[in-house]
DNA sequence: TATCCATACCTAGAACTGCTAGGCATTGTA
DNA sequence: TACAATGCCTAGCAGTTCTAGGTATGGATA
């Protein structure tokens, strides 16, 4: 049930993105965002998170500051950018483009995208 | 209008095996089949396309041979196994479980999927 | 109070890979 | 006869990813 590498790769950047676009949140916090969005089927380790949220800060997408949780804790929480939110629409619109090609071969194609 | 290359390349064997189920084909034909079903937005060289098809062949998801068209050009074509359908099947499973995950961020989405 | 689990973050560098940039050959056409 | 289009191939470099390791603390449990 692993997703394709190449997959991963290619939604990995617009995920955490969109997800940012909820609301600031901390690495810990994303994986487990994104494991239950996607049912599971998604499953990151977290050293594949960090350096992505290191790249999206060196490139201006998304702001970072430490704070001390209500729990106690130290975080290192997250917000997007203006930049970011650009990024994100850019890479929307990719998606988009590549999944009408394939969809124009595949036929009649839902994506589960009528549900509620 | 460069597509990401993850992008790219998470959609590069499904992309083929796909054009495969049209009917046999042969590089070249894929390149331009390609650029044309995606408008112009995906444009691969051909650099990138025989090492694929060699690797797909090596994972016996084509099979392929020798032949000379009827123009008298001598092709190498390309046909898509009972293996490469099934791995075409799942392709096009883990990119719908993807979707649906951004889909799930992005509200309602279309992706252009509705057309005539 | 010792131990364990969950939370929370970080990074070096081995391991992998993709594609650029080059090559070759043939047919049609200006 | 020269150029454009058709048609195929690959070495190896340049680039990246993620594994595997590390650190620290809060809360629960025994």
């Amino acid at each position: 049930m692993d997703i394709d590498k190449d997959l991963v790769a290619a939604s990995a950047t617009p995920l955490v993105l969109s997800i940012l676009t909820e609301g600031e949140s901390y690495g810990y916090a994303i994986l487990k965002r994104i494991r239950e969005l996607s049912g599971g089927e998604l499953d990151w380790t977290d050293g594949m998170l960090y350096p992505l949220l290191h790249r999206l800060h060196r490139l201006g997408l998304v702001t970072t500051e430490w704070r001390t949780s209500p729990e106690g804790r130290r975080r290192r929480y997250y917000a997007i950018t203006d930049a970011g939110r650009e990024a994100l629409a850019e890479h929307r619109r990719q998606w988009e483009a590549v999944t009408r090609t394939l969809g124009g071969l595949w036929g009649a194609l839902t994506l589960g995208m009528e549900g509620p």
